[in-house]
DNA sequence: AATTTATTTCCATTATTCTAGACATATGGA
DNA sequence: TCCATATGTCTAGAATAATGGAAATAAATT
């Protein structure tokens, strides 16, 4: 990730309906919900809705799967997680922060100072 | 941090112009860097980086203080920090991170679940 | 006081984004 | 097939943002 694929990302997350959306469709988990719910549960109408999960799902933030009639999205949290590293990536550089896998228990450890971040 | 203090932080993000300025006064580090640096350094007209300068700081990323006839910008970590813990919020939300203090270190360790984040 | 240097403000132009009505498509049920 | 449901596309207007030239402010130097 570098700062050519952070702008697009962080331009998704700046638009309010689309970073709630998203915060939904985390809470939701794996499983994800019908586009139909979403804009239900945040009050939009279901082609701004549309407008605003497409551009969700262009930036590869969700993904969409169709089941019967309805569209199903879902949080990919892999992107998050390299713009988290991303954004952690430059405290790093400056000794400030650190990013490590832990296999053992399945994860990624991110130790930032209080110094720094 | 809820979701309108965020947009504003990554809207402010969301310009390739600031995130690199912004990257650039984290790297440089507490001391930061005065407004004609930067703009030579990105290559960038000294009133265009001002206004995203200015954009910068309105959005309390990043700090300015005035030395002789310079205006030094520094990174503001603590907010930054603020938005990775917002990023993950919705993760701990679904028992896939957690955040907490390690005093000892004098620093925040966020693990991120391979599963989730 | 006049000059140079550093930065910001003003302004107009251009480009992009958001919004939602109207219409289109696609699936499943009667 | 006909109809209801679920979602997406088309469209145009309104709002917002980015850009850079020109002028303005502010501080140090002569």
């Amino acid at each position: 990730m570098d700062t050519r694929d952070a702008v697009p990302l962080f331009d998704t997350l700046a638009q309010e309906t689309r970073l709630r959306a998203f915060r939904l469709l985390v809470k939701a988990g794996p499983e994800g919900l019908p586009a139909g719910a979403i804009s239900d549960a945040l009050g939009i109408p279901h082609n701004t809705m549309s407008f605003h999960l497409g551009h969700l799902a262009r930036a590869g933030i969700v993904a969409s799967r169709k089941e019967g009639r309805s569209v199903i999205y879902s949080a990919s949290f892999e992107l998050v997680r390299d713009l988290i590293a991303f954004m952690v990536e430059d405290c790093c550089s400056a000794g400030v922060a650190t990013v490590r896998t832990d296999k053992r228990k399945g994860c990624s450890v991110i130790e930032l100072s209080d110094f720094c971040c």
